[in-house]
DNA sequence: TTGTAGGCGTTATCAT
DNA sequence: ATGATAACGCCTACAA
């Protein structure tokens, strides 16, 4: 301690205005500067801010010596002061595999033009954590949350600790719908239901989907969409259509026990970049030919499906632009308040997918009048 | 103002002791249960500290107050009282690909055993945007730095704004040599040697290898590797090894002049998972049998092998136990105040990788006398 | 055992 | 045009 106080010492004793050069010091304030120029330190903060009160030479005086020393100013005390943080934070269920990282790097574009920062706050698929996270984000004051609830958060009940916080909330990816929060998603049932209609518009007939965990909001979605599609057309009905999966390997089981029933599907629906990554290797390995034999689809944040042999068709999910639109959602509630009235109950925002033809399926005028394989 | 005054004023005049209800209100401060219990703010701190002093029945009776107004200590406040956050920057080239998702759940998972936060500073492979991060750290007061370079780094100029910041640094992944940082990285050029050699056991005799960007760092000691590996073995000559590319499409573009060749490579060496995403594709569809024809080695955090088709034998780099490598060690350093010391060199710490047999290369047992494709 | 006072760095609101 | 002061929420040496 006293040893530090002489370094400090020092450090204000030596008036010459050399370059500033002590590393892993005491960092440079206001009260440095205004000390220096013998001003006050008032004075310094709103030279530093180009108050026009402040006379020009004064000003540019203490601009430069700000410079020399490179102050930098301690956002802490500035947030202290205006009761508000420039930090937001970011909770989701996991960083690693699909989708995420892109999501948080459309989030992250964002913000950082807005002069955001971004607290990382994985949950880990844990609903304590998840509070734990919101508390986090409660005690470091952000300006706001993004939040995408762990897989098994069905209730909203333990995100009340939400209201505590004070600060505006956008949920993305995976939601709740009661919640009278903003909302960023992608269109589940519309995506599941355009890829299924692909599927049987290439001339499958006999379509088989691997889903998620059925508790699962987009699971719901997106078998209510392939279900849809196939329902609107005159095709045979395929017994045990729907299996449900909650990982890679589970998907894999569920393909391969696809691949060994008497009659073959067609066509194969996989509801995620997780499934069809357990699910392909399983249909290709058991000796029918994509697509000629057994056609593929799926839903994709869009880099794995170029990944696997053969490509996949997919419809394109993208993580980037939920990112974005989510990351813009939450400033426009910050700088609005908006959220802060009495009723406000969030706005809902879908994300439109798209498309995209690879290898997987067969070309749309092709058309192949009945499944003939087997 | 004036409204949100009111408020307040209701706040605290209301004060039977009903549950806590309002939501989106000014947050408790240890003020206002000082104020309710009619004590001293500092005895409440104290409390609820479990400071010994202060009296069972007063503590338990202020702890049970802060828990009904949904007490939580602001951060910032007490970070700027202590002059130290727990606060860590992360900034790294990028988040989306590979390799970082892992290291950041390594790094995140360690640093929040130890009750400290991201903040997530995406320096997209731009020199300024590096500078910016470490300065928004410094504005952060961050406790610590965790540092990845962008690939275009290769001179410590622009880094001298490390020094100002005051707080201990680590680097990973993407580093340089001469700095004085703690680092911890992979065995690049052992990886590399491994790798080379285990085409050479396993029968490969014209070995060619795909590298990123040659002025990386990474690139050379992988390069080196792979060059020693092949000295040390009396195999053919085979001109033009190596080629180097900076992104899938270069590897691609690689790749395919690799196959059109009149004496096509039998070993090939992909120094990342970037490269083999695009070299694969391409050798797969010049014709030649993989591994039978040609055998195909990559280095990979271990995810994408397994996508790929045929499944790559990989030199497995762990960026988990990197990331949590790396946390640790800044933690130790934050704790011990080790870097502050004139002369700190920081330590340089090696994380070893993992051989792990796929499909693409001939099993060692199959000793294949010399190569005797084409 | 508890209260008092000062300060972390900044800025808004006075007053000069 | 500039200075003085108080306050944001918390902590702690010191006083009582």
């Amino acid at each position: 301690m006293i040893f530090i106080d002489k370094i400090m010492q020092e450090h204000f004793s030596q008036n010459k205005k050399s370059d500033y050069q002590f590393s892993r010091m005491k960092r440079t304030t206001i009260k440095d500067i205004a000390q220096q120029l013998g001003v006050n330190p008032s004075t310094v903060s709103r030279a530093l801010k180009d108050h026009p009160d402040i006379g020009l030479a004064l000003r540019t005086e203490i601009k430069q010596l700000a410079e020399r020393l490179h102050y930098r100013p301690n956002h802490m005390a500035v947030y202290l002061r205006q009761r508000s943080s420039r930090l937001i934070g970011l909770i989701t269920p996991e960083v690693t595999m699909f989708f995420y990282p892109s999501v948080i790097r459309g989030i992250q574009n964002v913000l950082h033009e807005h002069g955001y920062n971004l607290i990382m706050l994985p949950s880990n698929e844990s609903q304590e954590r998840e509070i734990e996270n919101i508390q986090i984000c409660h005690q470091n004051d952000v300006a706001g949350i993004m939040l995408a609830l762990s897989r098994y958060t069905q209730t909203s009940e333990h995100l009340k600790v939400l209201e505590e916080v004070g600060a505006p909330v956008v949920l993305f990816d995976k939601i709740l719908d009661d919640l009278p929060y903003d909302s960023v998603v992608l269109e589940d049932f519309e995506s599941a239901y355009v890829a299924t209609k692909h599927l049987i518009k290439t001339g499958c007939r006999r379509i088989a989907g691997i889903f998620g965990n059925r508790n699962l909001r987009i699971t719901q979605l997106r078998l209510e969409g392939f279900r849809k599609a196939i329902s609107e057309h005159d095709i045979e009905f395929y017994p045990d259509q729907a299996c449900f999966s909650d990982n890679p390997y589970d998907a894999e089981k569920c393909a391969r026990e696809l691949m060994t029933r008497s009659v073959l599907p067609d066509g194969i629906f996989a509801m995620t970049d997780e499934i069809i990554i357990g699910a392909l290797p399983a249909i290709s390995t058991s000796g029918v030919k994509i697509p000629a034999e057994c056609s593929v689809i799926c839903i994709s944040d869009g880099f794995l499906p170029y990944c696997l042999h053969p490509q996949v068709t997919f419809l394109h999910h993208n993580g980037y632009e939920l990112g974005q639109l989510a990351a813009q959602q939450l400033i426009r509630l910050i700088e609005s308040g908006a959220y802060r009235e009495p009723g406000y109950a969030g706005e809902k925002i879908m994300v439109k997918a798209r498309l995209v033809e690879l290898a997987s399926t067969r070309p749309l005028e092709k058309k192949v009048g009945r499944g003939n394989n087997q």
